[in-house]
DNA sequence: CTCCCATTCTGAAAACGTTATCATCGGCGG
DNA sequence: CCGCCGATGATAACGTTTTCAGAATGGGAG
């Protein structure tokens, strides 16, 4: 049934069998000039007989117009990758572009690079940095000159376009409810960054800062879950420690746990706010207080951005959206004060 | 700086800068045929200066080979979907391939012919459907003949290559591990399925019929773990309900919160056993026993069978990998035996 | 009724940027 | 001196869209 070793057919068979010319072909294909009723049935006709699909590579080529956008992240199961990921395909995909990934796993110079010029060996039309960390910041660095890129991230900077979360707002947000709830201080448990500006870092200090508390030191945990559990832990024998702030859920869950083997209660001996709005979050026990914010919105947006690039060569700079704090039950008042 | 508005360069100005011929330079980049130093550099230095990047429409075009393989998911976001498209695309980057991600939203055939055709509007090398579901399904049958297609599914079928993961003996093993523990049975809360063999549904029958039990309906919880609250919710108040397998471990973790509000205990009311392996499992209170797969893997291995198919044109059948019972806390002996 | 112009559709030919094929040229070993 | 090999350039593809020119057709004016 399926030849696949013959060549796959091309529009010169698909006119040849309809008895029109390749143009006549070429124009009901794209609509761009009407063709009488008669030779449109028949091309149509030819195009199903034959199975033919249109070359995208001939098509790209003569156009110049490209319909596939690169996107570069360093990981693409994280919660927050995903489903930005996710907001970016499904934007695209509405407008009739396709969606490349490719993943940036290190920020090794070379590594990176090489992942770069693997993402642009094909032409793309643009592309769209999850510059969350290290990796993504490095990625947009090595992007050649010329090239329509949008970054999605949690802060701005580097003269190109940015769909941002405005995740300083949040932390501030979060860190103000905390206090406000009695706790003396508030401990931050740290996510990689994208660079020096980190949001969530900056609005928890300033939260700090500006209600007079000394700023404690940041405790560091990168992606991995199991690393907030040993600071849980660790934390457990601490009693200056009664509230803390997470870089994201899936950090606070890996806390909470700790917490809980060390037999500390949340929020009865320790409160725990994480960052994103993991939908887990809700079910978890307790259910995680956090900061919410919208990914798929926000790579919906980043492709907007890239597509007011691509239309008109100017775009929005920025496009920016707040978090929200969702108070649910991993919260409370300090041990003190109850 | 950037002069975007400007034709990008072509091998023809970079031809013309270094003073050879346009295919010197095609050879230089390929390194088909050797060149002599001293126009490989003259030819490097012209690319250097012009930031000239070949254009891969052209380069597909004439080559006809391509570089390019498509994913259709429903969904990117879900653990098991996610992590399997890490590891397809981990495994197609190595190879220098590139991922290209389309998700087909619904069942629904128009939608699925509209997302097909999207894909396949750009020349790729070969297809692979992420074939857990009916979106899924319903986008392999849409896929046409001669287009090299590896499907990646908890279950078998079609006559095209699958790399599974053998959930059956996964869902067997939970199953017996429940009913050794003194549970007379174990109800079941499924996912949504991409055909009538659904291999969970099937090894968790199987292992209650073996051992004599009657059957209990399945309980439909689709992909929602709120559905999976509710449906705890609903279990809290029979007392013949002892035993929960779940389609995975966030409908797991769905349902455990909707135990735990209905007033009930895990693992000493009724027992929880999800499915997956989902990262937060072991963090979870209680951690969650689960039947763990290996996503990552099944997107490599389905990447190897593409490769095969690329190859030489054939390829194994299937590539299977069992799946593996982690007991932690969620499950224990019913409540009569205790 | 005839003529001419505008309109609509059609086909020939060029173009897009690259690699593949073939012939040519020079130098070297036998 | 002959033949061969390695490097090079001219030219032809690849499959599509985009001119551009031509052929019908229709309508209005004389």
């Amino acid at each position: 049934m399926a030849r696949s070793s013959t060549r796959a057919p091309s529009i010169t068979d698909v006119a040849r069998l309809a008895g029109v010319s390749v143009p006549t072909v070429s124009r009901v294909l794209t609509g761009s000039v009407p063709v009488s009723p008669e030779r449109t049935d028949r091309v149509m006709a030819a195009i199903r007989e034959l199975g033919y699909r249109p070359n995208g590579a001939a098509r790209a080529l003569v156009t110049g117009r490209q319909s596939v956008i690169a996107v570069l992240a360093s990981n693409t199961t994280r919660y927050g990758y995903a489903t930005t990921l996710q907001g970016i395909e499904e934007a695209a995909r509405l407008a009739g572009f396709i969606v490349m990934i490719t993943v940036i796993e290190t920020e090794e110079p070379r590594a990176v690079q090489a992942a770069v010029d693997l993402a642009l060996s094909h032409p793309v039309a643009g592309v769209v940095v999850l510059k969350f960390d290290p990796p993504g910041a490095a990625a947009l660095h090595q992007l050649p000159d010329g090239l329509p890129v949008v970054a999605a991230s949690g802060g701005r900077g580097d003269g190109v376009p940015h769909a941002v979360l405005d995740d300083t707002a949040g932390a501030m947000a979060a860190t103000d409810y905390l206090l406000g709830l009695g706790h003396r201080t508030v401990h931050y448990v740290a996510v990689p960054t994208s660079g020096r500006r980190a949001g969530r870092a900056t609005g928890w200090k300033r939260a700090l800062t500006r209600a007079g508390v000394e700023v404690p030191p940041v405790l560091d945990a990168g992606w991995e879950p199991e690393r907030a559990y040993e600071i849980g832990r660790g934390l457990a024998g601490r009693d200056d420690v009664t509230a803390v702030l997470c870089g994201n859920d899936e950090l606070a869950m890996g806390l909470m746990r700790g917490l809980h083997e060390a037999g500390r209660a949340v929020p009865g001996d320790i409160s725990v706010v994480g960052f994103d709005g993991h939908p887990m979050g809700r079910f978890w026990t307790p259910a995680l207080t956090t900061v919410e914010q919208d990914f798929a919105d926000l790579g919906r947006r980043s492709f907007a951005l890239l597509g007011g690039l691509l239309g008109t060569g100017q775009t929005a700079k920025t496009s920016s959206t707040a978090a929200r704090l969702v108070i649910r039950e991993s919260s409370g008042p300090p041990p003190s004060a109850r």
